[in-house]
DNA sequence: CTAAAATCCTGGTGGC
DNA sequence: TGCCACCAGGATTTTA
């Protein structure tokens, strides 16, 4: 499940490949994949995602048309959104969600009946969108702003101090865990990484935000910033095959998991056995012991 | 305000 | 062997 490591990882590669190289051609070939502009951003109103059959086609086209023929002039993360920025001034968004995967070069056939969209670029070369799940999206936007700019802080900015972070944390008073997964708080943590991160603090996934000590908000900064390098530093967490980089290679993280669906296995620091939970219907893993 | 459930999705798995 | 409930969880919206 891509998070803040696994999409700094596709950025990174995409950058050396993909910068400098224009966009030929378009191939949509699930059209919910394309994000409608009342999909997301909408304040409140309901949205049914089958009334868009009457206008989709058209949006399609719009989208097909739009970014044809644009260079794209960077490559960045915000979250765990890709970001394209492209010639004419806009960005392409794309976020794969559960099970989203991008790629250059051979498509495994496994992979070939899931691929929603494809780009095709002037070099001969393709960016394929692979999404058995069909829960990604990308968007095309005049600014990315108008999608990303909800998000919490980077927390791995190196503007990003233990002071902002006790700040964010003021007055915050729902459970911890629930706080790093939520995206308007801190952009990128999702569940695999809000585990191990609360476990290298040594603190309970249930407990409240407000109840912290300082002690505690230290170590919970430093156990953020620490997990999320080192994830990246292997290049990610591979699960089942779930997360693949964009030349469809593994990542490491997996094997430095602590506590990830380990129940029942000993605490790797004191031996209790692993705890899991249901928070917010997902799975939350921990040590009873080292964690309070 | 927080929290849980429903929604979107499909493949894999365990029970019967 | 088949059928079914359920799990995996990112993000938003609805409901309590």
């Amino acid at each position: 499940m891509p998070e803040l490591p696994e999409v700094e990882t596709i950025v990174n590669d995409l950058k050396t490949l993909l910068i400098g190289r224009r966009i030929t051609d378009v191939a949509v070939n699930w059209e919910g994949i394309i994000a409608q502009p009342s999909d997301e951003l909408s304040q409140g109103r309901p949205q049914n995602r089958k009334g868009r059959l009457c206008d989709s086609s058209s949006s399609v086209s719009e989208f097909k048309r739009r970014i044809k023929n644009q260079r794209i002039l960077d490559i960045r993360r915000r979250g765990k959104y890709i970001i394209f920025d492209l010639s004419r001034g806009d960005s392409l968004l794309i976020h794969l969600r559960m099970a989203g995967q991008l790629l250059i070069g051979p498509c495994p056939t496994k992979l070939e009946s899931y691929t929603r969209l494809i780009l095709h670029l002037d070099n001969g070369q393709q960016l394929r969108f692979a999404d058995m799940r069909k829960l990604g999206r990308v968007y095309l936007v005049e600014d990315a702003e108008a999608i990303v700019g909800m998000l919490g802080p980077e927390p791995l900015a190196d503007d990003f101090k233990l002071e902002d972070f006790a700040r964010i944390l003021e007055r915050r008073r729902g459970r911890i865990k629930s706080l790093l997964l939520n995206q308007r708080f801190i952009a990128g943590i999702g569940n695999i990484y809000a585990n191990e991160i609360l476990f290298a603090a040594g603190i309970h996934p249930l407990r409240k935000a407000d109840t912290l000590a300082p002690a505690e908000i230290e170590a919970l900064y430093h156990a953020i910033r620490r997990v999320l390098r080192r994830a990246i530093a292997e290049r990610g967490t591979t699960f089942d095959g779930a997360y693949l980089d964009v030349r469809g290679r593994r990542g490491q993280y997996q094997e430095s998991l602590r506590v990830l669906r380990r129940e029942g296995k000993p605490c790797p620091r004191c031996g209790t056995p692993i705890v899991r939970i249901a928070l917010g219907g997902r799975g939350t893993y921990f040590c009873p012991r080292c964690q309070e």
